[in-house]
DNA sequence: TATCCGTGGTT
DNA sequence: TAACCAAGGAT
């Protein structure tokens, strides 16, 4: 029975109803080309590279900053790491901004400043995976590539009913993605689809009444929508624990120091800490070891900072101290005035450590 | 294949 | 509030 799968008499129905409703219901978004306008691949990219993982609405700002400040690949791959790396502060995933240049400085080395238009030359670069290789190929080259988002396996999977939990069934939501991908307007296909997932066919209390594939949507129909995708369940976090010491010289500057390029927070500034242990908070004397500046008046801040990281979260007590030098040469330390602050490449915990601080200590 | 890698918003 | 979720990639 036709009924039993998606679809109707003609399978070329279903991108032709997407893109319809694309049409009329398409998101105006920062990096999206207007309707029959052409697509600029490192706006396409820069984009791609910051929604990963990361919401529409966070990424606004920084899409707007990075394309005023760098407006071309060549800008960027001319650019300081660090410039990025602040500049990128507080999105998280730091990786990828260390990704970004280092792409940005292969196209522009290596490619002419042009994006290569295939799958295994937008591979190779860094930063660039599966799924965002052939989101490029679709939305800046209009080509018919299957971007395997969060969206579309959710839309596959209550599309097609399908009941296997992910990740396992990746490939199987893949296959019936590619299978729909039309040769005509793949790029606004692409796209229509995220913005399905997004406004329709949303994690919790899909909108089915308002989705232009209700009709074929098996999930729908055998209401079990909201049930998918099924997902494997993951491991609870375990909590980690650090003193953070905050130290101030005689112009209220604060010390930083840089972390190790790679790993968590990698390239990113730091507060110096005593190492993250899943042990419990140490004392102050039992932290001597980790005290950048010994013997001035360390004094332990009332109340506790808390993060929390994709697999395990933070407790940070914080540590104040002063110093009456202005020139104060501790290991690695970098001292930066408290107004200077939101211009270093410092990770989100890093900025509630010191915003605990510094409105404790004045 | 499984783990590591941030953050902010929603329910 | 705890859990879930977001246009994933690297190793």
């Amino acid at each position: 029975m036709k009924a039993d799968r998606p679809g109707t008499d003609q399978p070329g129905d279903l991108p032709r109803l997407l893109l319809n409703w694309y049409d009329r219901h398409r998101r105006v978004l920062p990096w999206r080309a207007a309707p029959g306008e052409k697509a600029d691949p490192y706006r396409v990219w820069l984009s791609e590279i910051m929604l990963q993982q990361t919401t529409v609405a966070t990424v606004g700002p920084y899409f707007q900053a990075f394309l005023a400040r760098w407006p071309g690949i060549a800008d960027l791959a001319a650019a300081e790491l660090d410039d990025v790396l602040r500049a990128w502060a507080g999105l998280g995933y730091y990786a990828r901004a260390r990704n970004l240049h280092k792409c940005a400085v292969t196209v522009a080395d290596r490619h002419g400043g042009h994006f290569p238009d295939s799958e295994e030359g937008l591979l190779s670069l860094p930063g660039i995976g599966t799924y965002t290789a052939a989101a490029i190929l679709a939305i800046a080259f209009d080509k018919p590539a299957t971007a395997m988002d969060g969206n579309v396996e959710r839309v596959m999977a209550r599309l097609h009913a399908v009941r296997d939990p992910l990740p396992g069934s990746k490939p199987v939501l893949k296959a019936h993605a590619a299978a729909l991908v039309p040769e005509t307007r793949p790029g606004d296909y692409t796209q229509a689809l995220f913005d399905l997932g997004a406004s329709i066919c949303v994690p919790r209390k899909p909108r089915c009444i308002l989705c232009p594939w209700a009709d074929p949507c098996r999930a729908r129909r055998q209401g079990i929508a909201e049930e998918l995708p099924a997902k494997t369940a993951k491991a609870a976090k375990p909590v980690r624990r650090a003193l953070a010491f905050v130290l101030t010289d005689g112009r209220g500057h604060v010390a930083l120091r840089r972390r190790p390029e790679k790993g968590l927070l990698g390239g990113m500034m730091e507060v110096p800490t005593t190492p993250w242990e899943t042990a419990p908070l140490p004392s102050l004397p039992a932290a001597a070891g980790h005290v950048p500046l010994p013997g001035i008046g360390w004094q332990a801040l009332p109340g506790l900072v808390r993060h929390t990281f994709t697999h395990f979260e933070f407790e940070i007590g914080v540590v104040a101290g002063r110093t009456a030098g202005t020139e104060e040469k501790g290991p690695g330390l970098i001292w930066v005035a408290p107004d200077a602050l939101a211009d270093e490449a410092l990770p989100t915990v890093m900025m509630k450590i010191l915003r605990h601080a510094l409105t404790r200590m004045a």
